[in-house]
DNA sequence: AATCGCAGTATTATTGACAATAGAACGGCT
DNA sequence: AGCCGTTCTATTGTCAATAATACTGCGATT
């Protein structure tokens, strides 16, 4: 007989994967905007909303706020974090700085598994922009940016990328279900992986560079019109 | 009366200061090296030796183990972690990355107030350093840079050095202790302080990449000599 | 009418007890 | 003797009760 697996529950979701899941949910509900910037979390609320216990709701509000995407003041909770234009600017100034160094690090042309990892992460990207998975949209996007970014050697330099990501997600989460800038997304990806084919690091990082411009300046256009909600 | 401030105590302690130095003993005994690379860090002992309850204990590793000196197993326990002479060039190689961009982003001249803080807490260095505070050198030589880099005028590009310089504490600890490091270390703050009153914003940024070569390549002979201690 | 103090409420922070887990030591089986 | 399973111990992970804290609204006082 086995010990662990306690009697027969419904959802057979251990601890680690509840915790996991508390956080993905919390995450989602704050980059697609059903929690407003701004807006309180209530440690209660969430409890009673994601069915889980205050220690995993605490532990999922602590991630989140070295994410970046929650704010936490002591005694007093947390609350969705805002960013103002000036903000937005400064952070992608240091993430397109680390975007073009990596993609000049990676070593040209690539290799043919890289090529085919790419190409295959893309057809799911592809998939989910097709089924309108806005949650899909957005992992499968980021799984091509990491998997491309890794190609430049530098598990430290990957790292640091995705901590911009992470906190730029707020900013591009409307941008994942505009239809045109995801067509737009999907081509720029499509002529990444020609580019990685040839020797031109320059273009290609200029490419990567350019290619978060779109939900970048959307962003600012959107918080310009009101910039207290 | 204040009702706050609970009955007389020795140590006049919140449990926010309480919960700082737990993180600041812990720190200083893993970077100083009072626990070595790969030694367990078992909650209660730590919790018998800060006098501090399991959750501030806990809090501390998980900060440290955030900041990437502590490795952390699940249902296993924390561990001094120990960087392998690769993973350090390539944490150094971000570093230095980092710093050039941040140094080049400095407008120069520089403002006198600028020069003057800088001044100042250069003095703190040099007091700290004379009076052989291991702890309080760290502290000002820290306080110097960030002070420096601040003048870059991006903030987020700021704590992601601070993320690399806390990342590569452990390799420079020992260069704090040494006399001949110091030294040099010393003369290169002044420099910088001279470069900033000029306009080679180039010639700086390779000082500030020059100032961490001599921990770095230290270390690496260090742990050269002995792979596995 | 405005302000200050006070009690009440909402919310987070802390704690210690308890459960779950992994690794080690032991002993029986082949 | 070697191997496998079992129990035991050390250690971390989880929880729910309790303490501490900040916010809110009311009433008294000037």
């Amino acid at each position: 007989m086995k010990p662990q697996e306690s009697s027969g529950e419904g959802s057979a979701l251990t601890r680690e994967e509840e915790q996991a899941e508390v956080i993905r949910r919390l995450e989602e509900d704050i980059i697609f905007g059903r929690f407003a910037p701004g807006s309180r979390l209530v440690e209660d609320t969430l409890m009673t909303r994601y069915g889980a216990s205050r220690h995993f709701v605490r532990q999922g509000l602590f991630q989140l706020e070295r994410q970046g995407i929650v704010l936490r003041e002591k005694n007093i909770g947390a609350t969705v974090r805002f960013y103002s234009a000036e903000e937005v600017r400064q952070i992608y100034e240091v993430r397109e700085m680390l975007t073009r160094q990596a993609a000049l690090m990676i070593a040209l042309p690539a290799s043919a598994s890289l090529i085919e990892q790419l190409s295959e992460l893309q057809r799911h990207y592809c998939a989910k922009a097709d089924a309108q998975d806005l949650r899909g949209i957005h992992e499968t996007n980021d799984a091509f940016h990491v998997a491309l970014f890794a190609a430049c050697g530098n598990p430290y330099l990957v790292r640091s990328l995705q901590d911009y990501m992470n906190l730029t997600l707020p900013m591009r989460a409307k941008n994942l279900a505009d239809t045109e800038g995801l067509a737009l997304s999907r081509r720029q990806h499509e002529l990444m992986i020609e580019l990685l084919k040839g020797r031109d690091s320059w273009a290609l990082a200029q490419l990567c560079v350019d290619h978060m411009q779109f939900s970048k300046s959307d962003y600012l256009g959107r918080i310009a019109d009101k910039p207290n909600p």
